[in-house]
Order: C-alpha cells, then sequence, then structure tokens
RNA sequence: CGGGGAGUGGCGCAGUGGUAGCGCACCUGCUUUGGGGGCAGGCGGUCGGGGGUUCAAAUCCCCCCUCCCCGACCA
C-alpha cells in the first residue's frame, strides 16, 4: 500500500483484547532450522551420505516446512508480527496461480474491479453474524493526517460490506443480473499464529462477489465457481486432489447461509482448507439495501454469492508435493520447468547447454540456463529444492555421447537421454510429472482416510489423515472431534457430492485435523 | 490471554566478572566444479533497550521492549 503524503501518520489499534501486551511469554524463533539441518541423506545412489539439507518430514514436519521456506527463497517473515515478504521464488508461484485462477474466473463470467482496502467501521456493524465473527481479528485505523479520525476505518478482512455499498447503486434492474465482480487483492486478519502462507495477517487473495435474481441462481454460480474454478485448478494445474463438501453452521463463514469448501490432505496427514464459496443469500443485500426490480415491477433484495482463495494455496502445494529434498513444483505451475545445468564447461558443454536451453525455450518450455561458476553439486540441490521438475546435466562426458543425463525431481530417476530426442521427450515428461505427483498425493489422501463407525475411531484417524463418520445434524460429533482438536472439515453426501444443507439426511462427515 | 522458551555478525550457536569467539554464508585468489568440492587469505558485532553494582559487565541486579513454540480464533 502506498501512502500519497509521506507525512501521514495513522495508527492500527487492534481491539482491546488484543492490544494488551504478551507478557515475556513470547520469544522470536530464530531460524529457520539450521541448527536442525544435520541430517544423513539417505540417498543410496551416492558414493558418499551427505549432510541433509532440510529436516526430515518425519523428524518435524512443521521445521521441514519452515526449512523449506528459507532454502528454496520463498518467504520470510516482515518486520511487523504475522506479515510476509513474499521472495521472487515464492512470488513466482503465486503470479502462476493468479493466471490460472483468474482464467478461470474470467470464463465463470465474471470481471475484474477494485475495492478500497479501508472501510467504514459502521459498514463492518451493520451485518451481526460478520461483525461477530470479523471483529476479533481487525485491525482499526485510527488516526490519519496527524488527527484522530472522526470514525476508525477498519483494514478490509474480506470486502461484502464496501462492496455491497456500491452493489446497492449498480444494481437497478433484473436486467443487470447476474453481477458477477472479482477482485485481487490484500486482506487484514489480526491471526493469534501466524504461519508463512499458511496463516499471515496480512495475505493475497482474490474474492469474488455476485448477485442473482433468485436463490436458486445464486447456489448454482456459487457451485460452479467450486467446482469449475477451484476444484479444477487444484486438481488440473497443482495437481492437488481435494475434497469438496459443505462447511458444517460452526465452520461457516460469518454472514453467510452455506459455505462449501476444497479440503486437501497435506504430506502431514493435516487439511487444509483450500478455496471456499459461500450463498449469502440476502442477509447483505438487506443491510446494504441492494435491491433490483423484477420483470413484474417488483423490488426485491438480491441473492448473493462470494468466493476466494488466497496464498494458503502456495503452502497447500509446498505441503502436499513436497518431500525430504525440498519442493517438488508441479509441471503446469512451475515457473521454471526444465533448468540446463553445465556441469563444467569443457570441450564445448557450455555452448551446447546454452544451444539446448534456446531450443527448448523455442519449443515453449519454460526452460533456465544453469552455467554459473559454482561447484555442480551446489548448483544441483538449488534446483532440488526449488523443485524444478526436470534438470538436463550436460558435461564432457554426457557431450561426448551425444546424449543429457535427465533427472526428474519427483522421482529423482537419472537417465541418460540423447540430446537431440529432448524436444520431444521433455513434453512428454512433464507430462507424466505432472499426473505422477497427482497421483500420488491422491494415493496418500485414499490410504490415509478411514471409515469410523464411532467418534474414538474418528479421532484415531484423524491422527494421521481423514476420517469418515455419519454425520448427526444437531448431534454432539462436532462438540465432542473438537474437544480432542480434530474438526470436520466439510459434509458429503453419500455418493461424494455436495450437499446443499447440513440436515440433509444420511450424509458424511470429513473429519480431520486441520491447520 | 493461559502454559513454555529466547534475545550475541546475514543465519545458527558458544561464551557465568577481565574488554567477544566458532560454524555456515559472504568477499578475494588459487584449484582437475560429475551431488551443498579443496586450500589460503579476508570483510562483518553499540552482545534487544535503559538504569544499577563493580577498578572492570554479554556475564550479576532492577525496569522495559521484542520475538518463537503449544492452546483458544482463522483464507
Amino acid at each position: 500500500m502506498c501512502l500519497a503524503n509521506s507525512q501521514l501518520k495513522s495508527a492500527v489499534r487492534a481491539p482491546p483484547t488484543w492490544r494488551k501486551p504478551v507478557g515475556d511469554g513470547a520469544k522470536r524463533t530464530r531460524g529457520l532450522g539450521a541448527t536442525r539441518a544435520r541430517y544423513r541423506r539417505p540417498v543410496a545412489s551416492l558414493r558418499m551420505a551427505k549432510k541433509s539439507v532440510l529436516t526430515p518430514q518425519s523428524e518435524d514436519f512443521p521445521q521441514w516446512y519452515q526449512d523449506v521456506m528459507a532454502k528454496a527463497e520463498l518467504a520470510e517473515n516482515g518486520p511487523a508480527r504475522g506479515t510476509m515478504v513474499i521472495r521472487p521464488y515464492g512470488w513466482a508461484l503465486w503470479e502462476g496461480m493468479q493466471a490460472e485462477v483468474d482464467r478461470r474466473i474470467k470464463d465463470a463470467g465474471a470481471q475484474n474491479a477494485y475495492f478500497p482496502l479501508f472501510i467504514p467501521e459502521s459498514y463492518l456493524h451493520k451485518e451481526a453474524e460478520h461483525v461477530e465473527g470479523f471483529s476479533p481479528e481487525l485491525a482499526v485505523v485510527t488516526h490519519g493526517g496527524g488527527k484522530k479520525l472522526d470514525e476508525p476505518l477498519v483494514v478490509r478482512p474480506t470486502s461484502e460490506t464496501v462492496i455491497n455499498a456500491y452493489f446497492s447503486k449498480w444494481l437497478q434492474s433484473y436486467r443487470d443480473l447476474p453481477l458477477l465482480i472479482n477482485q485481487w487483492a490484500n486482506v487484514v486478519r489480526w491471526e493469534l499464529r501466524p504461519r508463512l502462507f499458511l496463516r499471515t495477517t496480512e495475505f493475497l487473495w482474490q474474492e469474488g462477489h455476485t448477485c442473482h435474481a433468485s436463490e436458486d441462481d445464486a447456489r448454482d454460480y456459487a457451485l460452479r465457481i467450486l467446482h469449475d474454478v477451484y476444484e479444477n485448478f487444484m486438481v488440473e494445474v497443482i495437481g492437488v486432489p481435494v475434497v469438496t463438501g459443505l462447511k458444517t453452521a460452526n465452520e461457516r463463514f460469518a454472514g453467510a447461509d452455506q459455505t462449501w469448501t476444497c479440503e486437501a490432505m497435506m504430506g502431514d496427514g493435516k487439511a487444509l482448507q483450500m478455496g471456499t464459496s459461500h450463498l449469502l443469500g440476502q442477509n447483505f443485500a438487506k443491510v446494504f439495501d441492494t435491491q433490483f426490480l423484477t420483470e413484474t415491477g417488483e423490488r426485491e433484495y438480491a441473492w448473493q454469492t462470494s468466493w476466494g482463495v488466497s496464498t494458503r494455496m502456495v503452502g497447500g502445494l509446498i505441503m502436499t508435493h513436497g518431500d525430504d529434498a525440498g519442493l517438488r513444483v508441479p509441471p503446469k505451475l512451475a515457473p521454471i520447468q526444465v533448468v540446463v545445468l553445465v556441469v563444467r564447461d569443457e570441450d564445448g558443454a557450455g555452448d551446447a547447454a546454452a544451444a539446448l536451453a534456446k531450443q527448448l525455450k523455442a519449443g515453449g518450455i519454460r526452460t533456465e540456463l544453469d552455467n554459473r561458476d559454482a561447484p555442480f553439486g551446489r548448483r544441483a540441490v538449488e534446483w532440488e529444492l526449488k523443485g524444478v521438475p526436470v534438470r538436463l546435466e550436460i558435461g564432457p562426458r554426457d557431450l561426448a555421447e551425444g546424449t543429457a543425463t535427465m533427472v526428474r525431481r519427483d522421482k529423482g530417476e537419472k537417465e541418460s537421454t540423447p540430446l537431440d530426442g529432448l524436444p520431444t521427450r521433455i513434453p512428454q515428461l512433464l507430462d507424466e510429472i505432472q499426473k505422477a505427483l497427482h497421483q500420488q498425493a491422491q494415493q496418500r489422501q485414499e490410504d490415509r482416510t478411514v471409515d469410523a463407525a464411532t467418534v474414538d475411531e474418528a479421532i484415531d484417524g484423524a491422527r494421521t489423515g481423514f476420517a469418515r463418520i455419519k454425520w448427526d445434524n444437531g448431534g454432539e460429533l462436532e462438540k465432542r472431534l473438537n474437544q480432542e482438536s480434530v474438526s470436520v472439515r466439510c459434509l458429503r453426501r453419500q455418493d461424494g457430492s455436495v450437499p446443499l444443507a447440513t440436515d440433509e439426511p444420511d450424509l458424511v462427515a470429513v473429519v480431520a485435523r486441520a491447520y
């Protein structure tokens, strides 16, 4: 955010509960695991065991995640608690996600627009459940231009309120419907326990907001976004299998009638909510007077939806595909799909590598040439950490054979491949890797999902993954699970389709521990 | 806010009264750069802040600030 007036002094206050000093209970963690980064790496094919760069996942998954953040140069903490600096490689991942999601949003008919970061505090208070849900995590600006403001400004935690204020002006007739708007923006929620990408005080997302003529239209659209935009993107582009379903009342977005979700299983078996789509009903329309004239000339409140995915998906990607050697980025998303690595620039290896890289680029492959003057091993490890799907290593020995050593990141397999076959081989290989990563994640999710007959079984299943258990709408199940830090991720029908209400008969609850 | 822990070079750490050190990283040079190669040399620190005790404080005492982990909240 850019302040035009450098003199501007603004104070951001959190609500009273959060303002109190935390005392001396909290201390900073130093580092991203360098002390732990001294493990033997089990690579049998290597002559000598090298120290591992990362804490093994099995040793300490959160620490592994932290290590990856630092070593793959993805992001680090900002100077203010809960803020995040996204480094170029991390940004490239997000940028790729944005592009693919944006295209799908536009295919679904929505247009991009932009609404303000600052929202009059009174707006938030108009919708009772909404304000109740968000007030604990609001950042509020009380001063600007050196003066106390007449009315405090809330830094948007989400934009239903401001957007509705304008929808109510723009929407006049049923002919204006559906009104389909999306914005890419940052939002702020005062988080108590931030984690890079997964839960930061400021994060980036897209938020879609729509108006429809009927509840059915709105519901259909919310579900279309859930499946055609979110689920499709997650499965097809980032290879993350998701479980779609309906949120319980307890887990529902504050102010919505219904919330649907895409839940993914991370490498440690925990669930991560990757995206949500809400049916808002007429809740916001009523308080912001978002009305239209029907064909018969009657005034009616608009039926609305909202939906979003955030930078959290970057964290989800990492924890879904990452392994002990670092990231594994699915080729369709990978900022760099192939790196051509000059092993030693002798006997023309450097020129051959440059020529190959050029050729691959011309063929539409996102290719990087690495001819840096640094030890080969260091460079190889760096690309491995960053999860580049394919490495092509060319040194004098390869060149003498007219081959390159082709290494696929997902399986770590090396193969000597004729140089002239690469332009046709690489696209096939990228495709194989894309499928393999998705397949592996899918397999893990299936292997670690159990059917539970009792609450205890469900809690047990949630220690290592997901559990499915019969949903008792209005019963004690959710409360008992919550007591064990297990949550209902979503509700599904027997056939796997998503329910429209939590009181449908014979629903199945998918439960897990969650991020 | 409840329960734990910690602030020393970019990062990770050692240093319990004598004026600050190690590893990694970084810079320079050399080297036969095939998985975080080797050798040599080098840059870099108001020891979180303030006050006190002492001939002398990173170290002991007091106050303050900040941060991390577990829990509650959450995209």
